[in-house]
DNA sequence: TCTGGGGATATATCTAAAAC
DNA sequence: GTTTTAGATATATCCCCAGA
């Protein structure tokens, strides 16, 4: 049901794709590589700066649009504001680049068109190319026929979409800090020996004694003990022959190195897919409470999630059940903080393995069970916080997702969509 | 500049050997 | 016998570049 001042107009009428674009070789530029684009996700993530060869070029405003299969599929689509507002940068050979004709259409407005699920459906179908390297043919996309909404009406859209991809981004944002202050906080009380001593003075510098240990100075009373001593350290699993029934949208969390990749989340529910009781039994994996700490040990070594639920994992994983005393946070901060020592003591050829016994005699500083005590009540807010930011993510995500396509096809209009944009965000704040 | 083939590397899966 | 480790192989992902 579209609006009779909506046209059905061809792309190529109403964007211009891949626009010339100009950079001289050689010039050095922001670079945009494909894997500095997420999935689903408006803002790119990242960037380096380097001397331009080939590529795509683009400005502010354009998106920018993955070709090859499987990143289409995946979702990898971002709109540019990265830059300047003259600068032109490049990326990789593999994005088709979108931009606004002046007039005719909006360029946020263009950026959200290209995520709906129907312009990518007629992407994905138009794909070809030897087995595992389809690609999209620009001359389907070129042709395609889209419903037009008068440019003030695409304004509007783009911008109520808009507001909920910028509070997904401010709290990626405060997530971000938030999570950085929790680690500056691990590494003053626990490094530096910052902590705050009884008077709430800090420690080292207030003239507390450090004595001599097998890891340098460390506070009295402090030891020097293992990961393995901070809670039981756990290996995951998979069914031994990978059986269709042993797999279901709706049974066990069962969480895979993939879905931390994916997912930068700092806690988990679930993985992509669920086990049944009966996978879980034909393999070694086990369950695990919520608060296991969940470490990637296999080929992408230190991917680290907090289990929000009970959850499994593949054979992927070390997981660290903390005990009661030493605690989640703490836990989650040791093993992010050596990370790369752990990497360091991992074994195997084709890729490398941290095994539950090396991972288990890492040696690491333990304070005094006070101090710990003092310190999980310190940072517990800062873990909440975080927790509750990407719940509310989740909840923009979905909300934003269930109003793009209609908003796209004129089935509802922005005042009534703005109306349950409101909604969600009052109920989150 | 555009298009698509294909190399390079990272990661997932399967499963056998080693360790318990 | 069961669990853990890790090699072989398959697949996923990203990048480079030749030839039109």
């Amino acid at each position: 049901m579209s609006c009779s001042k909506w046209k059905e107009v061809k792309l190529i009428d109403a964007v211009e794709m891949n626009p010339r674009t100009i950079l001289k070789k050689g010039t050095l530029a922001k670079k945009v590589s494909m894997q500095d684009i997420a999935e689903f996700t408006r803002k790119i993530q990242s960037y380096e700066i380097t001397e331009f060869t080939s590529g795509s070029k683009f400005k502010n405003g354009d998106t920018l649009f993955a070709r090859i299969t499987p990143c289409l599929e995946n979702g990898k689509t971002a709109y540019v504001d990265i830059l300047e507002d003259d600068e032109v940068a490049f990326g990789s050979t593999e994005f088709i680049v979108f931009r606004a004709k002046e007039g005719i259409t909006d360029s946020k407005f263009v950026y959200y068109l290209t995520i709906s699920p129907e312009f990518r459906n007629i992407a994905i179908k138009s794909m070809t190319g030897s087995s595992g390297r389809q690609r999209v043919q620009n001359d389907v996309l070129a042709n395609t026929i889209i419903n037009l909404p008068p440019l003030q009406e695409q304004k509007r859209i783009a911008h109520l979409l808009s507001v909920i991809d910028d509070k997904i981004e401010l709290n990626n944002e405060m997530n971000k800090m938030l999570e950085e202050i929790a680690q500056a906080i691990f590494q003053r009380w626990f490094v530096d020996f910052e902590f705050p001593n009884e008077n709430g003075e800090p420690y080292k510098s207030s003239g507390g004694k450090l004595v001599e240990s097998e890891l340098g100075m460390i506070p009295e009373g402090w030891k020097v003990a293992t990961i393995g001593d901070l809670g039981s350290v756990v290996g995951g699993g998979t069914p031994s022959k990978k059986r269709e029934d042993y797999f279901t949208s709706n049974g066990i969390p069962w969480i895979t190195p993939k879905d931390l990749s994916n997912n930068k989340n700092r806690y988990i529910e679930r993985g992509s897919i669920d086990i049944t009781e009966e996978g879980l039994k034909n393999s070694s994996a086990k369950l695990l409470p919520k608060g296991t700490v969940l470490f990637s040990s296999r080929a992408p070594i230190g991917y680290l999630a907090i289990a929000k639920n009970d959850v499994t994992t593949n054979q992927g994983f070390k997981s660290v059940i903390p005990h009661k005393d030493i605690g989640t946070e703490f836990v989650f901060q040791v093993l992010k903080y050596n990370r790369e020592l752990i990497e360091s003591r991992a074994s195997g050829t084709t890729f490398k393995e941290i095994s539950g016994g090396e991972l288990k005699k890492i040696p690491i500083v333990l304070p005094k069970i006070e101090v710990i005590k003092r310190y999980n009540e310190a940072v517990k807010s800062l873990g909440d916080l975080i927790c509750n930011n990407e719940e509310e993510i989740k909840s923009l995500i979905s909300i934003r997702d269930s109003l793009l396509p209609k908003l796209m096809s004129g089935e509802i209009r922005v005042p009534d969509a703005e109306r349950e944009v409101e909604e969600c965000l009052q109920k989150s704040n």
